[in-house]
DNA sequence: TACAAGTATAGACTATACTCTAATGTTGTA
DNA sequence: TACAACATTAGAGTATAGTCTATACTTGTA
């Protein structure tokens, strides 16, 4: 498929996915047997890898953040030890962050009752 | 205490101070009684506030939301039921990103074991 | 009193992650 | 074949959140 229908499907704009094949995330692939144009055709793996860029996006994971995990998940460029490294820092990175936020959702409620009770 | 001993304390430099307090998250007070110089001067909950903003970052919130959760914290902008709906809301995107760090890591193990199977 | 260290302000600079514009070329349809 | 819609590239612009520099004044200590 070609930029806009990927963009269709995914929800996010051309120039969006560019900067996100620029930054190394998605790459397409430029039909080599036509000659009058250079557009990339996608395959349905891009729009898994930019639901996951959407999902890792959405719980605070950089770029380079995001770069690191698709190497584990789709490149070959890691030993499988390797990949285990980066997913296994990416787990503990995230129970970090959902242990942090529990503390502030503790921090808010003790705080929601001090407002409570300096209504009385 | 004066912008140095503030930085010290909470560890975050004197720079950064001033740009919270540009963005309106604390506020120093000037000592009108002396008139040779200019300089601010923070209590302790100055202190406590550049803790909140700290732990409010690190779970992802931006300045302007930071502002809000301070506005029903500490000043007496809001009437009660407006800063219990601040914090109402700022305890759902807490649960929701807490879903969504679940979320992803339940597909980094999955993802970890696919790899794992893979090496057999 | 010299001077190092501290303070304030304005504004320039950086990094991240887009978002948009302009120029140019290609494709599909009336 | 005209022309709207789509594609590519380079590069400019925006927003957020700092970070740093320059300038100038103030304070504390040898």
């Amino acid at each position: 498929m070609l930029i806009n229908e990927l963009s269709k499907r995914t929800g996010l704009s051309a120039h969006t996915i560019r900067f996100y094949e620029k930054s190394g995330l998605i790459k397409g692939k430029r039909d080599e047997s036509v000659k009058t144009n250079k557009y990339f055709h996608y395959d349905e793996e891009t729009i898994e890898k930019l639901e996951l860029i959407r999902d890792a996006k959405s719980v605070g994971f950089t770029i380079s953040e995001i770069e690191q995990l698709m190497d584990a998940w789709y490149n070959n460029k890691l030993t499988i030890s390797e990949k285990l490294a980066v997913l296994d820092e990416k787990l503990l990175s995230i129970d970090e962050r959902i242990k942090q936020l529990k503390g502030m959702k503790k921090m808010i409620s003790q705080f929601k009752e001090d407002v409570i009770k300096d209504d009385c």
